[in-house]
DNA sequence: AAACCATTTAACCATATAGTTGACTCTTTT
DNA sequence: AAAAGAGTCAACTATATGGTTAAATGGTTT
């Protein structure tokens, strides 16, 4: 079942608005981690990273899989795309229109 | 007062991770408008859209002037601009396949 | 000055979020 | 089989969020 584009925004977007979600993205960016190395450096409890995981995880921010009875966690960089795509695409709607102005003003014609 | 940038991400991604305020941009991208031409299409009251613009305004996505009675509201799109800066840099970190993927974004193919 | 726009603020409600602790499941070690 | 480790789930708390309606502000028109 795929979720609306809006959904998966909301989601996406929401999973960002977090500092420790963002510092948990920047720290597993290098190397893929487990649960717990992740938690260790963050003063919060284990439930408290495990919920944020399960956030980043809904967005499909991270994918994970299981080794043992470890958590293997990796970045999934193709939502960042996603959510990127989604900027780029507006900004440069209004960046082209600023272009254009210039030219126009460059011109004599505005 | 310069805030630090995890809370000028915070507040932008947080901003972005609501559909009616995506769609406001999105709306303004093209031209901008007034505070009451943008509650225009929303079902909601018109405090409720003044709400929305204010979240837009922290965060920096929009800039308003006033024109007699009116605020005309646009886009700022340097603001994206600062979240996608943040988004590539973690990306690229991770992703082996960045050159490829780089170039099907440019090209708007991914 | 009074009435009328355009917009914001205040007070309130329901739901969501980020954190806590403690119990639970599954896997590995002893 | 029992203990220990890795991680999740449940229940709870405090605060934030997105919406409402009604009153307030500030500019414009009459």
């Amino acid at each position: 079942m795929v979720k609306s584009e809006a959904v998966q925004l909301d989601l996406l977007f929401h999973a960002l608005a977090d500092s420790t979600r963002r510092a948990i993205l920047k720290d597993i960016s290098k190397k893929e981690k487990t649960v717990s190395e992740i938690a260790k450096p963050f003063r919060m409890s284990l439930a408290a990273v495990s919920k944020h995981l399960k956030v980043l995880e809904v967005a499909h921010l991270i994918d994970r899989r299981k080794e043992g009875s470890f958590q293997i966690v990796k970045l999934n960089a193709e939502a960042l795309m996603t959510a990127e795509r989604w900027m780029s695409y507006y900004r440069k709607f209004w960046n082209d229109r600023l272009d254009i102005l210039q030219e126009l003003l460059e011109k004599g014609k505005v």
